[in-house]
RNA sequence: GCGCCUGUAGCUCAGCUGGAUAGAGCAACGGACUUCUAAUCCGUAGGCCGCAGGUUCGAAUCCUGCCAGGCGCGCCA
């Protein structure tokens, strides 16, 4: 590509000018300009120099436009601003990529791994087994609006890296162990008591949701509830239990499936502790000497009345950045939740995945430190997993907040949101702010079809392509140009109107905005790069119109627009949202 | 009290591993449909970038301290 081109030259001509500072030699990075007159390119590199070689930097700049060989493509470079070089293209060097996109098609954007090309490509090296952990929430219950979020960004995250040439795997942690469930299976008994013409009274402990009526009702055509009521209590609840579990995660892949998220893999809790893991683990932390038996001082925050110091077995996560020990074992002697956390973690590690990304509710963001801990200890290595934390969903109804309680079981679950705005307008909207901040999403805002509501914005845009290759179609113009391949005799060079100029900038940059999008676990910058493509896009088509009487720059023009449509398409599959021909 | 996240236009947010004149959408105001889809576009107006220091040739961006909001802080998961 042009860039990388430029960006060469460039590195060139300063080995020759910092022979005295071979160490010195700061990266070179160029930078679309938002001016227009500032060129094409820009690169700053003077700048950082300026200290290195005590000389100011426009003199640094002028004796790197002394030495450097440009590439063909290149008009004209220039000095300016504080130490700037501005790289001016010639007209047609750009253009040409319209033609590598259609020709790509799919593929644009994305790194093929497999491809001879590539052979020497770094990604080839940097190539990673990625575990991708997300939603994993609790089998007690439906998903709401918050787990939403988080199951939109991962999967976005995963197409993401898988883009840039990853091999990642889709995770679900079931956490289908530990008190909750014991809770959940009381709480479907008294239902199937109560189905039974029994009076029953739900403790405040109980899942309170119509959905445990419905379990309920199920196992009871299922099982025979006499059988059920002379077992033994404990064997009823093991059965309950699982066949609730069951139950839940059925309805969560559905919930899941509707807005098309299918995971890889799911990982049973239990499954830790029914194979001895977490008994294991705990035994070779001990071993590392990272384990002691001790008393943790009282919560720090909140008013505790009934602490009373306790001995357990505390992990020594402080040796490792935390700010206070962890409890592995609770009074009674079974693992806490902490313990067969860290033997998931440790299998994850042991299944061979160079990294490990966690995608967490922001409720769970004091537990980051004591993981990482925990795999410092145990794998010596930093920052495992890399954990993203989602921010919360402010639901609202034309601005009014919605209530969320789970207690009262008055909240939104997100199988009602998909049912009333649509797959695609839940997953583009969730996706178009930065995980760290909150997100208020509106019910009644997500189903207008206007500018306020990104997703119609850039589905308009691919849908107005469909319409215009449909005139073009029905005014006689060749197949071949408007959904052929042979497009080398196509001269591009007419595109040089503003509007052209812009989209073909940007469709030039969508490879590096994946790329940086999959740097940084950020897959909100393919919405937001997408929905300035589709601004582009719409401003060109109302100052140009593509079907003229002029053949050739028709030609030129639908082009264009099919590139166009190809990397709208592109970015909206990375999301998951659909791209609809008409509208 | 401590930890994490956030604070940018009236509202919702981009821009944050330092770069040129801080950008969008909504709301306001004024325009554009006999034309390839007006679910759109064009224009006007709107900014102590939370506050105060510091680092730097250069700070919305990095550092420190404060202020405000969200989340969390025993053997719940």
């Amino acid at each position: 590509m042009v860039k990388q081109a430029l960006e060469q030259a460039l590195q060139k001509a300063l080995q020759t000018l910092l022979v005295d500072h071979p160490d010195s030699m700061p990266p070179v990075v160029l930078n679309r300009p938002k001016q227009k007159d500032h060129g094409d390119y820009a690169a700053n590199i003077a700048m950082p120099l300026a200290r290195i070689l005590k000389r100011s930097p426009q003199q640094i700049a002028a004796s790197i436009l002394e030495t450097v060989i440009w590439p063909d493509a290149v008009e004209h470079a220039e000095i300016a601003g504080p130490g700037f070089i501005n790289i001016r293209l010639k007209q047609a060097s750009e253009a040409s990529v319209l033609k590598t996109i259609i020709a790509t098609g799919a593929q644009y954007g994305r790194v093929d791994v497999n491809s001879q090309a590539s052979a020497n490509d770094l990604h080839k090296n940097s190539q990673q087994k990625i575990n991708l952990e997300f939603v994993s929430a609790n089998p007690t219950g439906p998903m709401h609006v918050g787990h939403g979020r988080g199951a939109v960004v991962g999967d976005a995250l995963a197409n993401v890296l898988i883009a840039v040439g990853h091999d990642v795997q889709r995770e679900y942690y079931i956490n289908d162990a530990g008190a909750q469930i014991a809770v959940l299976a009381n709480s479907v008994w008294l239902r199937m008591q109560e189905l039974q013409g029994e009076k029953i009274v739900l403790p405040a402990a109980a899942y309170p949701g119509e959905y445990i009526i419905q379990i309920a009702s199920d196992i009871l055509t299922t099982h025979d509830y006499h059988g059920l009521l002379e077992m033994p209590a404990d064997a009823r609840v093991k059965l309950i239990g699982q066949l609730s579990i069951a139950a839940n995660m059925a309805m969560i892949r559905a919930d899941l499936a509707a807005i098309g998220i299918n995971f890889d893999h799911y990982f049973s809790e239990q499954s830790l502790h029914q194979g001895g893991h977490v008994t294991a683990l705990i035994e070779q932390l001990q071993a590392d000497g990272v384990v002691y038996t001790g008393t943790l001082p009282p919560p720090k925050g909140k008013e505790v009345s009934d602490y009373k110091p306790v001995e357990q077995l505390l992990f020594r996560s402080t040796e490792f950045g935390d700010d206070v020990d962890r409890p592995l074992a609770k009074q009674d002697g079974t693992a806490t939740y902490f313990a067969a956390d860290i033997a998931y973690h440790f299998d994850k590690h042991q299944r061979g995945f160079d990294r490990m990304i966690d995608i967490w509710g922001a409720d769970h963001g004091g537990y980051v430190t004591r993981v990482q801990a925990a795999m410092k200890a145990l794998i010596q290595r930093d920052s495992q997993p890399d954990v993203m934390l989602v921010q919360m969903v402010n639901l609202t109804r034309d601005g009014k907040p919605v209530k969320m309680s789970k207690r009262a079981g008055t909240f939104v679950t997100l199988r009602e949101v998909v049912d009333e705005v649509g797959a695609d307008a839940v997953r583009f909207n969730f996706m178009t702010r930065r995980v760290e901040s909150q997100l208020d999403f509106d019910l009644q805002a997500a189903k207008e079809k206007n500018n306020e509501n990104p997703v119609y914005y850039v589905q308009y845009a691919h849908a107005r392509i469909g319409a215009i290759l449909r005139k073009a179609r029905d005014a006689g113009i060749d197949a071949q140009l408007i959904e052929g391949f042979d497009l080398e005799a196509i001269d591009l060079s007419m595109l040089n109107a503003a509007e052209e100029q812009a989209l073909i900038a940007n469709v030039l940059a969508y490879p590096d905005a994946l790329k940086k999008a999959a740097e940084r676990l950020e897959p909100y910058r393919v919405a937001t790069y997408i929905m300035r493509l589709a601004a582009d896009f719409h401003s060109f088509y109302h100052k140009n119109k593509v079907v003229s009487d002029d053949a050739a720059l028709t030609a030129a023009r639908i082009v264009l627009i099919r590139a166009v449509r190809q990397v709208i398409n592109n970015g909206l599959s990375i999301l998951g949202v659909s791209a609809p021909d008409r509208m």
